[in-house]
DNA sequence: CTTGACCCTGTAGCGACTACAGGGTGCAGA
DNA sequence: TCTGCACCCTGTAGTCGCTACAGGGTCAAG
């Protein structure tokens, strides 16, 4: 495979070329070499480390928790007890904040359901946001 | 009622002073008239507005929808057809956003239940955000 | 040899706060 | 009366994860 430039990265992994950039400012991707022109020039390598970062943000993990994985990816005979950890503490979050908007879709649908009004006056939305 | 502090505001609807001077600055809340040493001086009717944008903002209601419900509020006879279509997009916003976490959800707990090995090297977490 | 697509760096903006820094005010106790 | 302390003021910068320029350079096709 020949070396990829910025734009054939992100159409291949759906990462705008924007946010690529910022990945590798960021410190989750390495400074790839340049060619003469001083295009960046890409490897498989890079292809995959970038696809894992999507994957990563795909499922919410912040980046601080992707350079963590990255590296914890990197070192194979490592237990992977804290690699279980990060997922953990990441579904935790995942699921408070399902908690939180499915209080708030009962809320908005109740709301919506008895709004029966014409006029702001006896509004029930409106009535309800400013405590009945 | 005496006139309230910012303080006195903070502790009453759980906002920090922080984030009332921020909203009354992002034209939220008016500017309260001021003590002779230039505190604010809140009344009655900054409690309620407060309380009302802290339940708009606890619904997950944006800066923006916030200020155009409080519009709406303020003008009882209009119809409350727009108050509606406001509520009726954060709903479809919550349910996105559900949906979405829905799915991570999903992925992580697999990811976790076939979590048996001991190093990274066959960790089951990292082999899928390698992707397999 | 020009056009246009791509690439480069650096900086500023988004939303909704949050956290200072560096000062002023007000009140209770010694 | 003085002092200490909690509170208040403004203004600015930082957070997170991008996203959008501005102002330039590179490169291949026609």
């Amino acid at each position: 495979m020949p070396a990829l430039s910025i734009g054939d990265l992100a159409r291949r992994t759906g990462v705008p070329v924007e946010t690529i950039r910022y990945y590798e400012r960021m410190g989750l991707l390495p400074k790839p070499p340049r060619t003469e022109g001083n295009y960046r020039a890409y490897e498989a390598a890079h292809e995959r480390r970038l696809a894992f970062v999507k994957r990563s943000r795909d499922l919410g993990f912040g980046l601080d928790a992707i350079r963590a994985l990255l590296d914890l990816a990197d070192g194979a005979d490592r237990p992977c007890g804290e690699v279980d950890a990060l997922a953990r503490d990441q579904l935790a979050e995942v699921e408070r904040k399902i908690a939180d908007l499915t209080a708030m879709r009962a809320e908005l649908q109740d709301m919506l359901g008895h709004c029966r009004a014409d006029t702001v006056a006896d509004c029930e939305i409106i009535g309800r946001l400013r405590g009945r």
